[in-house]
DNA sequence: ATTTATTTTTAGACAAATCTAAATTTATTT
DNA sequence: AAATAAATTTAGATTTGTCTAAAAATAAAT
């Protein structure tokens, strides 16, 4: 079965909407892909119709196993496209995200799996998160919320929750990227700001809202 | 300007079939992309409102300037993709022609760019075809047809006419590639036919038809 | 110079993807 | 339990790309 851009940019939506399991609504949906909720519906009828999803009006939608499949294997290219742009184009992490939501539509199963294989079957993309496999199974990565990370212990960070570019503004202000180790000096409880250090640098605060799309893995 | 994907395999298409200079039939067009007459003509309108093309009805069509390096920058990233594809992927280069298909109407300018730079700015794709560099300018292989080789000079297979199966299948039965070397022994006038040998194998004739779209250059 | 054949264009229809505005269903308040 | 608000779907249009069949222009043949 072959899906158009625009079908596998709607499966693909779902499945991260989704989160693992729950049901999907069609304002969301519409939200997260820039259209409008009338489009959304007509695009989950035709895909109902392709029984890449269940779905009755005004119930919301939910993928069937073969939407999963199907949207695996397009975060499996993103992530791995991703990771070639940075790792062997030398692509900035920050500036790779658009590119890799076209090349993710590319068709050919053999490029993929040959892309895989010259990169080393890398486990995770250059944002932290985790590259499924050919069978769509991924890595479960020990990480945690930087909320969540004890005071003193010294981790790195993993992964971001967000690609915006106002968060990777804010970023490369701080200094902070994947790979940036640093820990927690103090939590203040008003506004739940917290106080980070990294190594070579004066400590300084940061944000609640931030801290909470930061993702550090305990080293 | 942005343009879709059936935009460019429109341009593309006139540009080869234009060759450098002359008029492109509505007809010889809809062959050559799998389509109808009536649908080009309706294409050939549009591309002349947006300035790709002059275009008079029943009078053909010829690229304008813009046409012409929209053309070479699509040339460009087919090529630059099919040499990734064998160079770094370890494709066969029978095998990359589809996916540079959908590879070169990849957007992102700087991409092609990196790419360029990572694969070392190769001047000639795996089927022996210049790739126009940042400019459009490409080499000009210095390349003969194989009907026109002398007898008993040694030369090297370089280019195939032409990226249809059919041709990659007998190409592979009778054991001939880009970079095999080879001499014609004799020209069989009746037919046009050649017997051609190659180091270490026993000679064998070939068709008129084959050797029309075989180039070589000489060592 | 007509007639015939070929090429090309137009007319009209259709599927895909999208939108706006109106109608309908579901959820939330009083 | 009504009334009101929010979410969702339907109805009807629009744009892009495509097709078939008929009409028009050009080329080739008698
Ligand atoms: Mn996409
Ligand atoms: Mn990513
Ligand atoms: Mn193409
Ligand atoms: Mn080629």
């Amino acid at each position: 079965m072959n899906f158009s851009v625009t079908e596998e940019n709607h499966i693909k939506a779902i499945f991260h909407l989704q989160q693992g399991e729950g049901t999907v609504s069609t304002n969301d949906l519409a939200a997260e892909l820039h259209t409008k909720a009338a489009s959304v519906t007509d695009m989950l009828k035709k895909l109902k119709a392709k029984k890449l999803l269940s779905y009755e009006r005004y119930k919301g939608v939910r993928l069937s196993v073969e939407g999963k499949k199907l949207a695996l294997a397009i975060v499996r290219k993103h992530r791995l496209w991703e990771y070639f742009l940075v790792d062997t184009l030398q692509f900035g992490w920050d500036e790779v995200h658009e590119v890799a939501e076209e090349l993710e539509h590319i068709s050919s199963k053999k490029l993929v799996e040959k892309l895989d294989a010259f990169l080393g079957y890398p486990k995770f993309d250059p944002h932290g998160d985790p590259i499924p496999d050919s069978h769509g199974k991924m890595a479960v990565q020990q990480q945690v919320n930087l909320i969540d990370l004890a005071i003193n212990k010294t981790a790195e960070v993993s992964a971001v929750g967000s690609q915006s570019t106002e968060l990777l503004e804010l970023l490369k202000h701080k200094n902070i990227g994947i790979g940036t180790r640093l820990e927690i000096k103090k939590k203040f409880s008003f506004d739940h700001s917290i106080e980070i250090k990294i190594k070579n640098q004066n400590a300084f605060t940061i944000s609640q809202q931030l801290a909470q799309v930061l993702f550090v893995k305990i080293i």
